[in-house]
DNA sequence: CCGTATCCCCTTGGATACTG
DNA sequence: CAGTATCCAAGGGGATACGG
């Protein structure tokens, strides 16, 4: 059975861009933050406190990079001390819904990909038997 | 203090994980060179003309990764000139569908994503002030 | 043709200290 | 509290040359 093979141009200006916004979605903590403003609005340091091990300063770098590409919103309420809220936009919102399918594949085969990671170096530690799969 | 986040947790140990499959499915090349192979096998040369921009180091590297991951499959014909042969493994093919899901996300979002970049960065000239990155 | 090895730049990202 | 600014280490990634 053949799966659809949709338009395989990886050269084109369109998967270009696309590559792009995987990249921001790779960036290490993008993901992470995204899935904890799925949960609702959170300021920044519930933000930083719910992500373990991030960075102040790459959280804000990370934040400013998702509210430039239109998928978080900030807003600033002029109090003191002053209180920053941090929301998905609907854009954001929508951003998820692929997320959570990728995620759940990772969930799902992140067994298999170990085991293929550890038979990997196995074999690359008995670098005699030459992986020559000869037709 | 600590709100509750029921239904994903990106401290907890699963989404660590899952970001490290993001982390590789994020890597620059690694996308283009899966859905290059989602049409079929590839030679190393099919696929290094076929992604523009790509270095023979990145491409050995990351097809190294996916193979490594139980992604791809190598098979080396013992032939002269040599000849060698890359193709989706079934879980290698599994995961284009979720990645298409974004690629298709990425897709209907691109133009809302540009808008937001330029009214971000308007926003920001507007204000004097270079407020950090403007990669 | 298919890599591996080397050099080197430049970005990413952590730690820390300092403002409003 | 919510950032900014600065320094610095690690490694991603390009260019090139060479081996099988």
């Amino acid at each position: 059975m053949n799966v659809t093979i949709p338009p395989h141009d990886p050269d084109s200006s369109g998967c270009q861009r696309i590559s792009q916004v995987l990249a921001r979605v790779g960036e290490k903590w993008s993901i992470l933050i995204i899935i904890t403003l799925a949960a609702g609005p959170r300021r920044f340091s519930e933000i930083k406190r719910s992500i373990n091990g991030i960075s102040q300063r790459m959280l804000t770098l990370c934040l400013r990079g998702l509210e430039r590409d239109g998928l978080v919103k900030r807003t600033v309420y002029a109090v003191m001390p002053p209180h920053v809220e941090y929301e998905l936009t609907a854009l954001g919102h929508s951003l998820t819904e692929p997320v959570r399918a990728l995620g759940a594949w990772a969930s799902k085969h992140i067994s298999d990909i170990d085991a293929a990671r550890k038979e990997f170096d196995a074999r690359v530690e008995h670098q005699g038997q030459t992986p020559f799969t000869t037709k």
